[in-house]
DNA sequence: TTGATCGACAACCATCTGGTTTAGTATACC
DNA sequence: GGTATACTAAACCAGATGGTTGTCGATCAA
């Protein structure tokens, strides 16, 4: 394989390098949102907002269903998931620089379930 | 915070967001390569190729240094730790789907260092 | 010193990005 | 019915991106 031909994980990455879609995103964190509320806090028009809520679904970050006029998003944490590990696995080859990486997930793991540690 | 605005994170989602920039991280992932080592598999000219090069610099996920008339360049971790933890951040609210990675990272933890489990 | 190699730089080009404004459609509400 | 609300779609624009070709400088090696 000459070049990393992917282009799920072009449209994923290239979905996260905008402020604006990294604010959506961190939004939607929270539960589902629709639109209007994704755009309000978004210091640009509402048509502007679309196109990234637009980008963010070509990514498959984001999936809307539609209510009555309202067209309610909701995340979806897959393609996350597929970054997390395309930069994970450079680790092995770097494992003394992400040392501080391991101990800095192991600590979030531990915070947001004190109680049932896995394996 | 209306906006998530870091322009570091731009600069780093933004260099993955390409394959020909994911194909030299993953050479440089094996050692210090020139660039001619790093332009030759790709299919594009040399010029493409060091443009890509400079995007990975800017992003600081890549450090030259110039000897003779090589310039070597090397991998730097520290911008892709800093993109893992904020795809990251969003696993606490995500956990469910999130489950199966823990899993994937706890295998690929320990099968790079089966011998000393940390903590 | 000559030639080959490694790389920079500038100019140019097509396409994509990220924003705007304007106009239009569909749903909900009084 | 009439009006506000939620959203789409199209046209337009400036600037960034991703590629090319051509020219040049510096270093190494014979």
């Amino acid at each position: 394989m000459v070049v990393d031909q992917s282009p799920r994980l072009d449209r994923v990455f290239h979905a996260l390098a905008h402020p604006a879609r990294r604010a959506i995103i961190r939004q939607l964190s929270g539960g589902e949102r629709n639109l209007s509320e994704l755009a309000s806090p978004l210091r640009m028009t509402f048509p502007a907002a679309t196109k990234h809520v637009r980008v963010l679904e070509r990514a498959d970050l984001v999936r809307r269903r539609v209510v009555g006029r309202q067209h309610l998003c909701r995340l979806r944490a897959a393609p996350l998931r597929d970054a997390t590990l395309w930069t994970e696995q450079f680790r092995r080859n770097w494992e003394a620089r992400f040392r501080a990486l391991d101990e800095l997930l192991d600590e979030m793991k531990s915070e947001e379930q004190p109680r049932s540690r896995r394996r």
